[in-house]
Order: structure tokens, then C-alpha cells, then sequence
RNA sequence: GCCGGGGUAGCUCAGCUAGGUAGAGCGCCGGGCUGUUAACCCGGUGGUCGGGGGUUCAAGUCCCCUCCCCGGCGCCA
């Protein structure tokens, strides 16, 4: 006994019964004689339309409507058994009672364990006492994939359950903001659109740093060491002596070994670069997005933004603009009259990214940082020597950062000597360089962090809560 | 890389300061219940105390080594 568990862990880990293996090795064999299996029988599926829990809670009382998914709630109080069933838009009660449902049908209700998945057919009833107000009354229910005890339960601890994220995902704050994020990547494809810019695909495995650090994914490219990309703005800049303005919305990989709640290994990076373009209109572009996705998400995602118990009147002020702007100078004083213990020149850290956010109940920029604490392609204000025209956009609420932009450095001199004074290897830059020989044009871009926005917009206090499988903290499993 | 916290039942944790037969709640299993909302009531089940070594008559508890995890910092979006 002990022998087939163990050797057993390895590939299927909950499964002893050897009768199971074979659903877990030919998965697509078996779902195709299952499903052969439901169509053909004269169970529920066989008649069915299937509608949505959300559209069923717009039917007439009486009405009969068969739906689809997986016990979320199940309780068994003797006569009759309640079962709230989940599925992509919601969730509905379903009631099975003695003297309606037919007594094969409640015996089924009772073996319907949480998270089966189940085709249940009855008629609508509305009634106060069922959440959201309306429930079916259960007439003929089919347990298509029946779940063995579900692991999850409620009070378990972080630990445990990023062990099971691929059980975890299915909660409902999480598929909210599975929704959200995805109404959030429509919104700001659609706001590029409406902007002129291209949208274009920048690659993922690189030869050379952005920022030049030891921060990068080593890739064993066919013997040469290569990286995964850290940021698409190199690219996007060569782009756009063609297209103009162009933005991407792509994975970046960072591997510092980052351990705070606003840290992903690999996360999804909006960013954007347009040829003519200064500081000022980068900025003017870049709030603009923020308060019309902002704005939009509340119109469109208010179900999604009210399961997540986000209180949405804190984001009204942010569909405004434009938002305000303060230098690095200015931020330095701000935070020496709240008493903080920083000298001009010191880097802005959490605490005071975090105090400064306490000033503001919208985003708002920071800018014109010293030359020597931003990155080496960003431009020298020529008005103010030794400042960088360089902006952070940070969100309200303890968020922080969530945009970087800077105009970019486009004299060919110029950014070479920022090079070698930086120590970097310039043959590796070779060719970032030579887009400043070939017709070089002022320009500007920016990087969104997207699941730091969605952090903000959603109330979310761990980015873990913003992407379905986050990598973070050495985890890769599952 | 640094600072702090932790690993005991399937899960969440108490027990460790003062060594002496392993505890609670939840879950799970069985039974009951005609409106549950994380249902409730009764009964039952449950452990190589992260791993290794040491001290001791005796170690979850004391000492040493080691692995893993969590909160935060630095860095960034």
C-alpha cells in the first residue's frame, strides 16, 4: 500500500484507485465517450437549451430553464436540499424539495458534492430568501464530473492555498477579477485606437538589458546567452521611425528577488512610444489613459468591482484630469515637512512613495528626478541641468508606482557617453544607438504596470490577486 | 542580499519560557432536521510534532546543523 502511493505522487498525486488512472492519463479519450455518453442519453442535456445564471435571474416567474456549472454551496436539511450553483457569470440557487422534485432527483441533489459539476433543469421562482433573489425549483439534475472532497473549504492559509491555485482560481474575487482584467485589456486597446497608435509585437527573448543590471532571466539561446525582456521600449523605439506611435501589451521579466506585495517575476507591461512627441504630451497621454479606463471600468465592471468589495466612489475623483504634477524637489520638501528623514538626492523608497500617496486622492506624477537616479537613455532637461525629463505615475491608496516615462535621449553622442559612464558593454547597444544616426527625432514613451493598476482599481492588497498564476518568490508551481 | 516571523491532525492554530502518555476549532465519516445563506444539533474519525544529529532515565519542548514557507526592506512597473 504504501509502495503504490508513493510511487504514485509523482504524476497523480490524489489518485490510488488504479480504475482512475486512465482519466487522468487519456483525459481527451474519456471527455469524448462522456460526452458522447450525456448527448446521446435521454438526460437533461439531450432537450436543453442552456442559459446563463445571470440570464436566468431575468426570467419570468415559472418559467423553465436548465443551466450549467459547479456546486458552489450545498446543503442537505432533510426534505430538501439547497445547492448554489456557479458558473463564468454568477451564481443560482437551486432547491430541490419533497412534493416538486422527484425523489431520484433529490437522491442526486444529495450525492452533488461541492464542486461537481452539474445540468440541472426546474423552474424559476423568485423569493427573498435566496441570494440575489431568485432561485429553481430543481425538476431533473444530470452530475456530469463528480468532485472529490474539494480542498479548499474556507481559513486556509496562503501557503496552502498557492499550493492549489489551480483549485484557487475558481473563487469567486478571483474570477471577478479575471473579468476585470480582461475588461481592463479591451478598454485600453480600444483607447490606443482612438489615439492612432499601432499596435505592435515586440520579442520576449533578448540579447541585452534595458536598465544594463544583473536583473534579467538567463536563456540558453543555441550556446549564447540570452535573456527574457525586461521592457519593449528599445523596439518599440525602433518602431517608430516607421509607424509614428505605436504601444504593446506584453510579459516583462524581472529576477531581482523582489519580496513585497507589489512584485511579480513576470507580469504584464502596457507600453507605448511616439515619435515627435515630448514630455509634457507623454504625460497628457498617459493620464488620459489611466482616468478613461478608470472611468470606463467603473461604467462596465461595477458587478465585477462590487464582488471584489471595492468601494467605487474612491475612484471617481481619478476619472478626471489632468492629475496633479510635482517635481522630485518638491516631493523631497513635502515629505521633510511631514518629517521624514530624506535629503534631496535620496532615492524615493516605499515609506515615502506611501506617505506621498497620503497627499493625493487621485494618481499623480512625479517628475524631473536627478540625471543620476534614472536610467541612462532618458533625456537632460535642457531648462534644468542635471534633471532628467523623466515622470513616475503614482496611484492613491498605498499603491505606489505604476507608470514610468521619461522623453528619451536622441542625440547620438550624447546617450553613448551616457553608456560608457555607466560601465555597460556599448557593442551591445550598437544598434539601439544607431537609430539616433538614421533621421533621430525627439520622442517619448511610457510602461504601465498592469497588474499595479489592477491592484488600485480593484482594491487588492497582494498582487498575487491580479493574475491567475503570479510567479513571485521562487514559486513556479503550479 | 538584509531584517523579522513561522513549520504540530486534511485545514487554521494552541502546547515550547519551567522536558514527564499529543490538544482545540473547522473539515471529513455516520445520524437527525421543511428555507439553508461559511446552516444547525448529536456521535465518530484523525498525528513519523519539516529533516538530521546531540544532551537526558525521558525531547514537540533544550543545543547544533539543514531544508522550506510567510511579512517587510533594497530594486523596480
Amino acid at each position: 500500500m504504501k509502495n503504490t502511493s508513493s510511487s504514485s505522487t509523482l504524476l497523480l498525486p490524489r489518485c490510488t484507485k488504479p480504475w482512475e488512472w486512465g482519466r487522468i492519463l487519456f483525459p481527451s479519450l474519456v471527455s469524448i465517450l462522456t460526452s458522447m455518453e450525456y448527448t446521446s442519453g435521454a438526460g437533461v442535456t439531450s432537450l436543453a437549451e442552456y442559459m446563463s445564471t445571470r440570464d436566468v435571474k431575468r426570467l419570468e416567474e415559472g418559467s423553465k430553464a436548465t443551466v450549467r456549472g459547479w456546486v458552489y454551496r450545498w446543503r442537505d436539511l432533510g426534505k430538501r436540499v439547497f445547492i448554489v450553483v456557479r458558473d463564468s457569470e454568477g451564481i443560482l440557487q437551486l432547491v430541490a424539495s419533497k412534493g416538486f422534485t422527484p425523489e431520484d432527483v433529490i437522491e442526486k441533489a444529495r450525492r452533488a458534492s461541492i464542486e461537481s459539476s452539474i445540468i440541472a433543469e426546474g423552474v424559476v421562482r423568485r423569493d427573498r430568501r435566496a441570494p440575489g433573489g431568485v432561485e429553481l425549483r430543481l425538476t431533473n439534475l444530470e452530475i456530469v464530473g463528480h468532485a472529490e472532497d474539494f480542498p479548499i473549504k474556507g481559513g486556509e492559509g496562503i501557503d496552502y492555498l498557492l499550493d492549489i491555485r489551480h483549485l484557487w482560481i475558481r473563487s469567486r474575487k478571483l474570477t471577478a477579477m479575471w473579468r476585470l482584467r480582461h475588461k481592463a485589456f479591451e478598454i485600453f486597446r480600444e483607447f490606443f485606437k482612438k489615439r492612432g497608435y499601432w499596435e505592435v509585437s515586440p520579442p520576449m527573448l533578448t540579447q541585452a538589458a534595458v536598465e544594463g543590471g544583473a536583473t534579467l532571466f538567463e536563456v540558453n539561446f543555441f550556446g549564447k546567452k540570452a535573456y527574457l525582456t525586461q521592457s519593449a521600449q528599445f523596439y518599440l523605439e525602433a518602431l517608430i521611425f516607421s509607424l509614428e506611435r505605436v504601444w504593446t501589451l506584453a510579459p516583462s521579466f524581472r529576477a531581482e528577488r523582489s519580496r513585497t506585495r507589489r512584485h511579480l517575476y513576470e507580469y504584464w507591461h502596457l507600453e507605448a512610444e511616439a515619435a515627435w512627441e515630448r514630455m509634457d504630451g507623454m504625460m497628457r497621454l498617459v493620464e488620459d489613459l489611466v482616468a478613461y479606463t478608470v472611468g470606463r471600468l467603473v461604467e462596465t465592471a461595477h458587478e465585477e468591482l462590487e464582488v471584489l468589495g471595492r468601494n467605487v466612489e474612491a475612484l471617481e475623483p481619478s476619472r478626471k484630469t489632468p492629475y496633479p504634477r510635482i517635481t522630485y524637489e518638491e516631493a523631497i520638501n513635502i515629505l521633510k515637512r511631514k518629517g521624514v528623514k530624506v535629503e534631496y538626492g535620496d532615492d524615493l523608497g516605499a515609506d515615502e512613495e506611501r506617505i506621498l500617496t497620503e497627499e493625493f486622492e487621485t494618481p499623480f506624477f512625479i517628475t524631473h528626478f536627478p540625471l543620476e537616479l534614472k536610467s541612462f537613455y532618458m533625456k537632460e532637461d535642457p531648462q534644468r541641468p542635471g534633471h532628467a525629463l523623466a515622470f513616475d505615475l503614482l496611484a492613491p491608496e498605498g499603491v505606489g508606482e505604476i507608470v514610468g516615462g521619461s522623453e528619451r535621449e536622441d542625440n547620438y553622442e550624447v546617450l553613448r557617453k551616457r553608456i560608457e559612464e555607466r560601465g555597460y558593454n556599448v557593442d551591445d547597444y550598437q544598434w539601439y544607438l544607431d537609430l539616433r544616426r538614421y533621421g533621430s527625432v525627439p520622442h517619448s514613451g511610457f510602461g504601465l504596470g498592469v497588474e499595479r493598476f489592477l491592484m488600485w482599481v480593484g482594491g487588492r492588497d497582494h498582487i498575487r490577486d491580479t493574475i491567475p498564476f503570479p510567479r513571485f518568490r521562487d514559486r513556479i508551481y503550479p
